[in-house]
RNA sequence: GGGCGCUUAGCUCAGUUGGUUAGAGCGCCUGCCUUACAAGCAGGAGGUCGGGGGAUCGUGACCCUCAGCGCCCA
């Protein structure tokens, strides 16, 4: 190839392109199975939710992983580096129904060729089967898929695309009811009828780690009771009156003297006159209202508590969808002393709403029992992340994995992982010290992986549920709602003494959380699982340090009784240029391709790379020009040292010699920072000794001599410095820009060392040198910095000629310089030099005494 | 309410066990077509290191405290 006849600028779109297929074919990613564990680097990859929205995010944390996965490569590691695309769920399903204009209705009957374009016209949603929404969910993730494949090609990840999976494929889905099972089998796993938290639009329980506080506006409500048997009254405050209806007791501090002598008691609620119990409990505060409070069913997780501990009825009186249903005072289990005058006012809020009912109920109390107007306050609520309706607590049966006793167990496991940096440790230790709940695995949803679990039906067609029917582990995947249960008939299902399906579905984290077991072949490839698992690598943000590494650890511990990997490498998020957090919501999310397009992978990269693990960064364009830069430089400096040519030499010359020491010490430098997951600080120094002491300095020092028709040795070991500096500098840069490395290796380097790819060149170790030299690189260059200081002074142009040169320097400084004399008049084009020693000068510090430069040609 | 992180030049950020005169890039100013690169090169200006107190011979760095920003947990 001839260099000299290259353009001035790279074309990244091109190379891209041209590099991205070449790396596909040669398999340079691919993952070799026959080589041991203690050989292999696991990366345990994020699977995106393909339905989000694809932002610059992500393609700054996936480019930090796959900064670890080159470097890695390049240390002679076997990369295994799967991808997988997390697509079931509830953002699909939102996603589906605003997309195609449709609802999922599960009473409705599979319709075969059905046309989504047809819902797209109607005006209100069209309500179609289970089967037919997922049938769309499948449809609309698998493109999606390909617009986020392509996002990862172009950026240069070096994942192995022959290790992709998506959470709802069958391998995933398998491993997902293995999981149940084997946890089942353990013990470990319950369901129950109990108080669970709610979404009442989604329709579905949620786990604590999809839960939220937010600060709400609310209004503290006093509420007068009376005391069974007196004419005693107290006044509780409740921000929730609608619940009034659903009170079974009233609770103050056991020490608060307002209340002790109610305690044993009963109250009588206005409007429904339910007579409750009056017990002590440390739990009420006396500081909060007024000291007393009124317990139901269920306004928040300590009334739970209370209803378990003090035996209370449960009185629900909200409904799954969020309404109040319809209850009969007078009835049992629904005390009450004026049964009709209880009845007649919760008429009046059934088949309300919350907040509809809160206002009437405030109208029925407004005379009798409210004693003053109600005070706004703001506290925090419970929703679902997702939500935008407060949760309720409402008694459904769901599936539990049994967590609160693991905790300490957990949080070890938390310490022998090590995170990066240290103190994301601490999200997760502080998240498994405040967990209140089992982790709550059931979903009421359709687009996800089904429970492996039938039931019995009795002769009146109720199902029997403490004995479910699991299917066996050669059933897996199944989908109980379209497959019965072994000895069943399809014929018996939902009929007395046949049988039904469980139709809930996995929390999408049941899933997710096994990634690592997943990509490892769990349960299929015992060899493979071996060389794989525990993983090396778990990069993720921090934002789901409480679900995805923390569900993962609990899967981890739970199956093998091991952590899931060894390292966590946390990014932190993208915010915009004022420093908020991106949302689609604020209209402030940066999408990446036009970047892609306008900078080039390599420069979007390396914006990607200059920011630490686990700080979040501004969005700055002004890092993108750099980057850009940074590829122009390598560019053009690989042309002009491979331009360079001499007779091989040994590197003799003290300035080569000083110059490679210094490299030798950049390569450990940076070594080492790399192993320590800091590879904002490895480009950082890279890329400061390739501008300012290849390309500033030593290149210009050595232009002359790497020309020089007289001086053989000197030339050939200028040459060959050049050409080691910038071989060891493409193989540094190479994990942070992929492809202008790849570019420039490929000129010569490529064929000379034998290795094609320099992403499978062995990552640069120090030079061996002929002999150790004094740091006259140090001193060749602060001359050299001198002289320029007075043509800069002079408003000269660098490349004048400096026909008379005096400079002065300390001893020592000038016996160093004498050693690159030569050098530094070819760089500023000076025929000679004198050096007058003057003692007061620092190391390396240059006086000019007299300069003169030639005069401008006419 | 508890915790974690942050606050350094106009901007984005380094500053790792305390040690000369606090750094980089961008931006700004001056100059320069120099046989790799004007997407470049040479040079320059610009900071009471968020405020206050303390420990120390000495700290931007350690301790206390206050303020602001962000996040985690309750």
């Amino acid at each position: 190839m001839d260099i000299s006849q290259l353009p001035k600028h790279f074309d990244s779109k091109q190379a891209e392109d041209s590099w991205d297929a070449k790396w596909d074919q040669a398999g340079v990613y691919r993952y070799d199975p026959s080589r041991g564990r203690d050989e292999t680097f696991v990366i345990d990859t994020p699977p995106p939710t393909v339905s989000g929205s694809l932002h610059v995010g992500h393609v700054f944390s996936y480019t930090h992983t796959d900064l670890m996965a080159r470097f890695q490569r390049m240390r002679g590691r076997n990369i295994f580096y799967p991808m997988g695309w997390d697509d079931n769920g509830l953002p699909t399903e939102r996603r589906v129904q605003n997309y195609f204009n449709v609802r999922c209705d599960p009473t409705l009957h599979y319709v075969a060729n059905f046309d989504p374009a047809s819902a797209a016209k109607e005006k209100h949603p069209v309500s179609i089967s289970r089967a037919n929404f997922i049938e769309l969910c499948l449809k609309l993730t698998a493109e999606d898929e390909v617009v986020f494949k392509a996002l990862w090609r172009r950026i240069g990840l070096g994942v192995d695309w022959a290790q992709e999976y998506s959470t709802i494929d069958n391998r995933c889905r398998r491993a997902a009811q293995l999981s149940f099972l084997d946890l089942f089998q353990k013990g470990h796993i319950y369901a129950v009828d109990s108080p669970a938290m709610w979404d009442v639009d989604f329709q579905t329980a949620v786990a604590q780690a999809e839960v939220e506080d937010r600060n709400t506006a609310g209004h503290f409500h006093n509420i007068r009771f009376g005391v069974e048997g007196s004419e005693t009254t107290f006044v509780i405050a409740t921000t929730r009156p609608e619940l009034l209806g659903a009170c079974v007791g009233v609770t103050a501090h056991p020490d608060d003297p307002r209340y002790k002598p109610y305690f044993g008691k009963r109250a009588v609620t206005p409007v429904f006159h339910v007579p409750v119990p009056i017990f002590p409990s440390e739990l009420a505060d006396p500081e909060k209202g007024t000291g007393i409070l009124m317990v139901c069913t269920f306004g928040d997780a300590t009334d739970v508590r209370w209803w378990r501990e003090q035996s209370l009825p449960n009185r629900q009186i909200i409904g799954r969808n969020g309404r109040l249903i319809p209850v009969t005072f007078g009835e049992p289990n629904w005390e009450s002393l004026n049964p009709e005058a209880a009845n007649a006012a919760y008429a009046q809020i059934a088949g309300k709403n919350t907040k509809q009912a809160r206002k009437i109920l405030v109208e029925q109390l407004l005379g009798e029992a409210l004693t003053d107007t109600p005070r706004a306050i703001e506290h925090s609520v419970k929703y679902f992340e997702k939500g935008d309706n407060p949760l309720e607590f409402i008694s459904t049966r769901q599936w539990f994995v049994r967590l609160l006793d693991k905790k300490e167990e957990l949080i070890a496991c938390g310490e022998r992982i090590q995170w990066h940096p240290d103190f994301m440790r601490l999200r997760f230790k502080t998240w498994t010290e405040g967990l209140q709940f089992d982790w709550c695995i059931s979903r009421q949803r359709y687009f996800g992986v089904s429970f492996p679990v039938w039931y019995k039906l009795d002769g009146e067609g109720n199902a029997i549920y403490d004995e479910p029917i699991l299917a066996p582990v050669e059933m897996l995947p199944v989908d109980p709602m379209d497959t019965p249960p072994p000895g069943f008939l399809e014929a018996q299902r939902n009929q007395a003494n046949g049988f039904c399906a469980e139709s809930d579905v996995f929390d999408t984290w049941f899933t997710s959380s096994l990634t690592p077991q997943i990509s490892a072949g769990w349960l299929t490839n015992e060899t493979l699982f071996n060389n794989l698992f525990p993983n090396d690598l778990r990069p993720q943000s921090h934002e789901i340090i409480r679900t995805w590494a923390f569900y993962t650890i609990v899967k981890a511990w739970l199956h093998s009784g091991t952590i899931p990997w060894h390292h966590v490498g946390i990014s932190g998020w993208v915010l915009d240029p004022d420093r908020k957090k991106m949302s689609k919501s604020k209209g402030n999310v940066v999408t990446p391709m036009h970047l892609l397009e306008e900078y080039g992978a390599d420069a979007v990269r390396y914006w990607s790379a200059n920011a630490r693990l686990g700080t979040d960064t501004a969005f700055d364009t002004n890092i993108l020009k750099v980057g850009r830069r940074l590829v122009t430089k390598l560019f053009n400096a690989g042309k002009f040292v491979l331009m360079q040519t001499a007779d091989a030499a040994p590197v003799s010359h003290p300035l080569d010699i000083a110059f490679l020491t210094e490299l030798n010490a950049l390569v450990a430098r940076v070594t080492g920072q790399f192993e320590k997951y800091e590879h904002s600080y490895a480009l950082g120094e890279t890329e400061k000794f390739f501008w300012r002491g290849l390309t500033d300095n030593y290149l210009e020092l050595v232009k002359a001599r790497s020309r020089s028709e007289t001086d053989a040795a000197g030339r050939g070991s200028a040459v060959a410095t050049l050409r080691i500096a910038l071989n060891v500098l493409l193989r540094l840069f190479a994990p942070f820009v992929p492809y202008i490395t790849e570019e420039v290796w490929s000129w010569q380097f490529a064929e000379e060392t034998g290795h094609a790819s320099i992403h499978k060149a062995p990552w640069p170790e120090a030079i061996a040198l002929p002999a150790t030299a004094e740091d006259v690189f140090e001193t060749a260059c602060a001359a050299l910095s001198t002289i320029n200081k007075s043509k800069s002074e002079a408003g000269v142009s660098v490349g004048r000629a400096v026909t008379e040169l005096h400079l002065a320097a300390n001893a020592a400084t000038a016996a160093l310089f004498a050693q690159v004399k030569a050098d530094v008049l070819g760089a500023v084009r000076g025929s000679d030099c004198t050096v007058t020693v003057k003692d007061s000068l620092e190391a390396n510090q240059f006086e000019v005494v007299q300069v003169a430069f030639e005069t401008a040609a006419e």
